[in-house]
DNA sequence: TATGAATGAGACTTCATTCAT
DNA sequence: TATGAATGAAGTCTCATTCAT
């Protein structure tokens, strides 16, 4: 495997010039890269889009992974965000409606912007930043985790580790599969055919009798 | 988006030595591909690895996309074909056992070079590469579907073209998911136990009652 | 050739403060110069090193160039002070004794700072910093020659400018190569047989019979 | 102090126009050094100035130390076999004709590039090219260590070591300081008086009585 | 007078691809 | 048909220097 590039961010911009110089920078980054593809996004090109100079860029980002893992860290973020707040909105709800209400954030969630998405999760080198990655998908199974134990009485399944990674990861790939390959399926009000069905899906799976 | 690159292999290798050849920079390409990711792999290396001149490699693969493309298509027809020949031996089986049988020869699938499919599913530019998996996607998804057909009658689902992109894009996740991020959940006795709990997902989704 | 930068300070600092940090980025210099070597010296190492900001750092010199030109300024400074000490008490003796002291005193000389002088007088380009330098050989030389001349009925040699250039050059190289490659050879005790034998070679070529 | 670059050349250029490729670049290289210095001399500007592309000079050399290691080493080479040469013919002879004809060897290949010497003394970073100066330091202590060895009779020197220091490095720093300085003292017939002059220095230093 | 964000020329280097042999 | 030297566009990144605040 390839060796680890450097990934943090240079300094963290306090003075307001620099803020919106590392704002238009994470912007044009995620703008090339939908654009062009992680391959053909290149530091001058992202730097152009961004009406900053060469110079300025690595001001602030070291490299070319750091800045893609900006834009990672903040897209992962924005999504993170909906996520945290329905599983605390439905923490008390019943399984069928929590699951129902986690499939249509998710389905919300990676259309924030779907194209960005699918950029980082198809094509994007994961050396050096999996730990964003990773930190999400921790993230995210501790939540569902907690949500499953408080609800056990509900559950027919018994080991729950292995229920959380099967939901966890089926709810991901669902919903991205859906976003990303029949667009058509999940917008307007065809959306709610294809909740009901992931939402059977997992509860079915999860529920007892 | 990017231009296309040229994918068609230069020639169909029909002399002895040609095979040989071919065969070489295939598997080179695998080895590189793995050992040090999608962009680092170059030409030049592949060639080299194959025991190759540069100027041969360009007379069988007209660019690095064409080789990589190869390698997919090599790569994707030894899981298909585990997959067809499966799915032919459990055309006539009830639902359970069906599906039991397909998410084993899933997991085997992926099991053939986790890391060489990890490589091509995570960083490899879908650019001009596409169709390659696409025509898997579409193959895969047309003998689920006509499994499901023959099947109606045991099944709850009514919308069966939803049911079947659920049911595919589910169990590629989940094959994916476990070999990539949990390899000990599904190498030796374990197996079974994750081959339950997605066999029980997938047939309490589409099952009658 | 290439051209020549300005190597002159821009101020002559005569306000405390101003002082203060003119010597704080020459003591910097000195020891990024020491530490990096002179290409990876940079100007915002230097600054930053020296507690300034980039900006005030080119308040007070125009230019790298300029920076160095000062630290080799007051670092030949240094040295030639104790060398015309030393020639200014040596004055009157014979040169045996004149040229054992003057010996001592260039080593002495080439032990302020071993590390600095080195990476002056090896890596530092000498465009435009010539003059500092042919300065003090310069100075070096009159002086030297002026002894000669005073003693002129102990010596041997005719051609004054000659033997002035060849007892310079010799004494330079020797102290310089001793203190930089064989430095154990001249510290503590071991110095005065060095220097034993530098006189020998000087005052056998110089002295009549 | 700064790291170490790679300064090894990439290949041996066996086949015929390689070799030439590989001449192109190292006389150019040496050009470039004379005409602009150490810090100005880019590989795009040698690659240009041998008529060569810049991946061609990245083929055979990985870094701009690399090829001016390439350059010190072909320069120090030719200085080296001269010496070699001339310590051979006068292994027999007596201490004063040896050291005349050394010395004037000596000033000899100083004038094969002194432009080029100059900069590859005065500038060129030691950094990784350490070896390549250092080696050559060795061979010529060793060799005239040898020679005073076999002439110990005629020697006053006691401590062949330090004698053997003091003898190289004088000869080393007159002959490199008057072609540099003072080239016309060295040229066409005035340079014989200053050979006599350095003979005597060294021959009244080594010799008894 | 000080600050430090911004600049951008230009350095080094890689690599897909071509083509003379 | 095979070879591998050669190509050069394009990429990443540094750093001396400027200038608005």
């Amino acid at each position: 495997m390839a060796r680890k590039p450097v990934t943090k961010p240079r300094k963290t911009a306090s003075q307001e010039r620099s803020r919106a110089t590392v704002d238009a920078l994470l912007e044009a980054t995620a703008r090339i890269l939908v654009k062009d593809g992680y391959d053909r996004a290149s530091t001058n090109r992202i730097a152009q889009a961004a009406g900053v100079s060469i110079g300025s860029l690595y001001q602030y980002y070291p490299s070319k992974e750091a800045l893609v893992a900006g834009v990672i860290g903040q897209h992962m973020q924005e999504m993170m965000q909906r996520i945290r707040d329905a599983l605390a909105r439905v923490a008390q709800e019943p399984l069928d409606l929590a699951t129902r209400e986690l499939v249509r954030v998710m389905i919300d969630a990676h259309r924030i912007n779907p194209r960005l998405h699918r950029v980082l999760v198809e094509q994007t080198p994961r050396v050096g930043l999996l730990e964003n990655i990773e930190a999400i998908d921790r993230e995210v199974y501790a939540l569902i985790r907690l949500y499953l134990e408080s609800h056990r009485q509900e559950l027919r399944v018994q080991d729950l580790d292995t229920a959380t990674f099967i939901a966890v990861s089926t709810v991901e790939a669902l919903t991205h599969a859906a976003v990303v390959l029949r667009p058509e399926m999940v917008s307007g009000d065809r959306a709610d055919a294809y909740i009901d069905e992931v939402t059977a899906l997992l509860v079915r799976y999860l529920r007892k009798a």
